[in-house]
DNA sequence: ACATACATACCAACGGTCGGTATTAAAAAT
DNA sequence: ATTTTTAATACCGACCGTTGGTATGTATGT
């Protein structure tokens, strides 16, 4: 194929190829050959040019993927006219109904068949997600009087892996009925930490998910 | 190499092997042929005669590793001389006791970077050990009064997903002193729950746990 | 001119298959 | 009871297509 005026394009076309490959048939799963075949024209050469290897694509594919929530997360935080703990709350809200996830989840099998993607997403949760955008509103819970704990980044971590995991249909299948369970769990798991964050209407959406996940069985 | 008048004794030679690399390089990272090396004589063909893919001898692995953990969880739950919130109590204390873990504290690197084995672990966490072995324990001490919970199921999950995950140093590794304050915040999460389960003396083991990592490191 | 964006031919190593051989245990024949 | 036949199984090792990755070449933009 022609040379590119803007190499970048090239990079995030070979990117969003492989994502989608990778969400679909697994990483491992997933052949170079593959990309190349879905990449109308390019070849090989592209791709190690722009990339030095398929471990590295991966990366840049997880880097893409969470850069969307960052930015969402880091709106929120940055709010001056909610308390921590109504951010927290926000935070909560808005990964719940955030689109991306839809995305996700017409296209993709269970996670727990996608080791390489499930252990990213591990990473990213427990060790970005949570020092870097829960600690802070939970801290400033802390010093707004709304939230009360003496384990901020402890909390931080179990909040992440319940939510982000556990809670996630994509990781551990389940049917409306066990995803509300779950959910009203979560509810007193929460409330009995001091955060009552989980309100009603957020479980509405749950049930969207759980029947979008359902059809596409 | 001679034929082998009892199979099964190669089987296990082929498990024990591949279970050996596997927790040191990872899945991804050994090969057939590192298998075959480190057999002592045994050749492609034994291992394709008594396995169908590289992956059944990931599975069968698993089955080994866990067979160990399973038994000794099932006498617990047999004991008649204990009520569900002291079974329980003594579940999470053999677990961190148990001599298995040592085996594979010395020879394994970060399970996040060994995603087909964490995944493994994940899936028998949440899926095989919470509903076969906790659950009834569970319910056992809601029928004796020990214990009182709206959601025993659920409440399984995330006792597996936490303490066999989130506090194992060798999924997210940890020094001392934050494996310490993780287990004090694991500690103070039950006791909101009603499960007064960890004791202090739970504490000292998890000390010598992390400094057998941080030796290795 | 020079760096960069790509193409292509090529490589070793990979997981897996397949025909073949040797060993065994059971069945049949003596 | 001993031998012979048969069928199943334990294992070998050459071979296969595919894999992730590299080296070299070429065209294009600055």
């Amino acid at each position: 194929m022609a040379r590119n005026k803007y190499p970048e394009e090239t990079r995030n076309l070979i990117i969003d190829t492989a994502a989608k490959l990778f969400v679909e048939k697994g990483y491992e799963h997933t052949s170079i050959q593959d990309i190349i075949n879905h990449l109308g024209g390019l070849s090989k050469g592209a791709i190690y040019h722009h990339f030095k290897s398929k471990d590295e694509i991966l990366n840049a594919v997880a880097d893409k993927l969470y850069a969307g929530s960052e930015e969402a997360m880091n709106e929120i935080k940055q709010r001056k006219d909610l308390t921590g703990l109504e951010k927290l709350r926000m935070v909560f809200q808005t990964s719940l109904n955030s689109p991306a996830h839809d995305e996700l989840f017409t296209a993709a099998p269970n996670m727990l068949d996608n080791p390489q993607f499930l252990s990213l997403f591990m990473r990213n949760s427990v060790q970005q997600e949570a020092p870097a955008m829960i600690v802070p509103i939970l801290e400033e819970g802390i010093a707004d009087g709304s939230i009360c704990t003496d384990y901020p980044k402890e909390l931080s971590e179990v909040l992440m892996l319940l939510g982000n995991l556990w809670l996630n249909p994509l990781v551990y299948h389940c049917d409306t009925l066990q995803l509300m369970n779950k959910m009203r769990f979560f509810q007193h798991l929460l409330r009995v930490l001091g955060l009552d964050i989980i309100d009603d209407e957020m479980f509405a959406p749950l049930e969207k998910f759980a029947q979008l996940y359902q059809k596409h069985k």
